[in-house]
DNA sequence: CGCAAAGTTGATTGCGATCAAGGGTGGTGG
DNA sequence: CCACCACCCTTGATCGCAATCAACTTTGCG
């Protein structure tokens, strides 16, 4: 049997600080897994059983309201977190998480979270930094949907992406994973009908290039004025 | 000199599981303080020198955007830490605390956030576990933002403070503090005209009763009904 | 090759913002 | 004590953004 070896790890954020052989410790008591493409890791309400680090692919966190909506909460990239629901006092998962594209994750059983927290205090910290993090996220996200209009929001929203998972190509950056119109609409609040518009009208003018399931943005710094309203539309 | 009373926070959550002499060596290190109606008790992109545990009175937390545009981020009540910037990783406050009524806090300095979440681990597991309900109410905001319409917000935002400030009257549950149309249209991303109007109508149909800064939840299970989609508006 | 999924585009509608005007009320200072 | 004024609230009219409805096209996969 082949074990994990601790490179895989030493260098991701959730792990800074960390003695080599607490690594080990925790690599000891993971199982790897893959995900192929549009499946569910966990499910939304469901008993959260264990968290994951996700190693390679990309995974998409959705909310889907009690009539059938979906709302894209964030997307996770490789060295990432994913399902600590525990860390946040819940017993199942706030949300569902589906592998956007094939994945690799390491899984552990939630009930180790708090004796890793505990006997690797780095990695407890390290953990609650990311959970500020996203609460800030969040904030940030309510600001954006009470008081910016949609194309400033849909800007704002491939803004990040790039930044998380932007992949240098001759013609810009390209997003480095399928997303589909209605996937930026559940991110942004829209529909599929108005990003369609949005993107054609930016292709238009140069900022993107975009097919299907596929965005490339080609000028950044004209989609950041726009997404920071210093532009006429 | 008085010094402060261990009963007086011995029973709120941020303190839960802690010993009767940790307490008295963090209050030993607290300064009280009174702040008065409409006055900030810090200032968004201030320097988050220290953080503060509110012991009487509400506080409103408000975010403003470049352009001006304010957006009510949360209230905070009786017994709540505020101003944790720190344990966000931040040295700076993300927004600004204004005292919506008279209020009471103690104050520590933010340097000694560490030290007590290292040296009182229910402390910081009980802040910790403060921020990640934060997160959540973040996020179940965001979802709300993204889907329901105007009506829906506000009924939820009202049955919110109700449940976190309602006070028993006669007429029904009367919020607590001084509540301006404008400032329930900060909270929900409308303006106060819509707020007004909305006002007028569920006052016609006995849901609240209302008047300058002051509601009333009259039948907070229509309004309920109401918030959750259930009924024809 | 056929079909389902993704995307485009036009027409229409309606929610809620914005513009505008006026009324009520509590607090303050003379 | 009263008058005034700032602040809060109401209500009407209009407008525009983006949702909705509808039809069609394109694309990739089995």
């Amino acid at each position: 049997m082949s074990r994990l070896d601790r490179t895989l790890i030493a260098d991701l954020a959730p792990f800074q600080g960390m003695h080599a052989a607490d690594l080990d410790t925790m690599l000891g008591q993971a199982r790897s897994m893959r995900i192929v493409k549009e499946t569910a890791i966990f499910e939304q309400e469901g008993e959260a059983h264990s968290f994951f680090l996700l190693l390679d692919g990309h995974v998409r966190v959705v909310k889907t309201t009690p009539d059938g909506q979906q709302v894209i909460v964030r997307y996770i990239s490789p060295g990432e977190l994913l399902g600590i629901a525990r860390a946040l006092g819940r017993t199942t998962y706030p949300a569902s998480a589906i592998a956007a594209v094939d994945c690799v994750a390491l899984a552990w059983p939630s009930r180790l979270w708090s004796e890793f927290a505990a006997a690797f205090p780095s990695f407890g910290a390290n953990t609650y930094k990311a959970v500020g993090a996203r609460l800030q996220d969040a904030h940030a996200r309510v600001i954006e949907m009470s008081t910016e209009q949609v194309d400033r929001r849909v800007a704002h929203a491939l803004l990040k992406l790039i930044q998380q998972t932007g992949r240098k190509t001759e013609d810009g950056l390209l997003i480095d994973f399928p997303l589909s119109r209605q996937d930026i609409a559940d991110m942004t609040g829209t529909t599929l009908h108005t990003v369609s518009r949005l993107m054609t009208v930016w292709e238009e003018r140069g900022l993107v290039k975009s097919g299907r399931q596929k965005v490339t943005v080609v000028q950044p710094h004209k989609l950041l004025l726009l997404a920071e309203g210093h532009v006429d539309k």
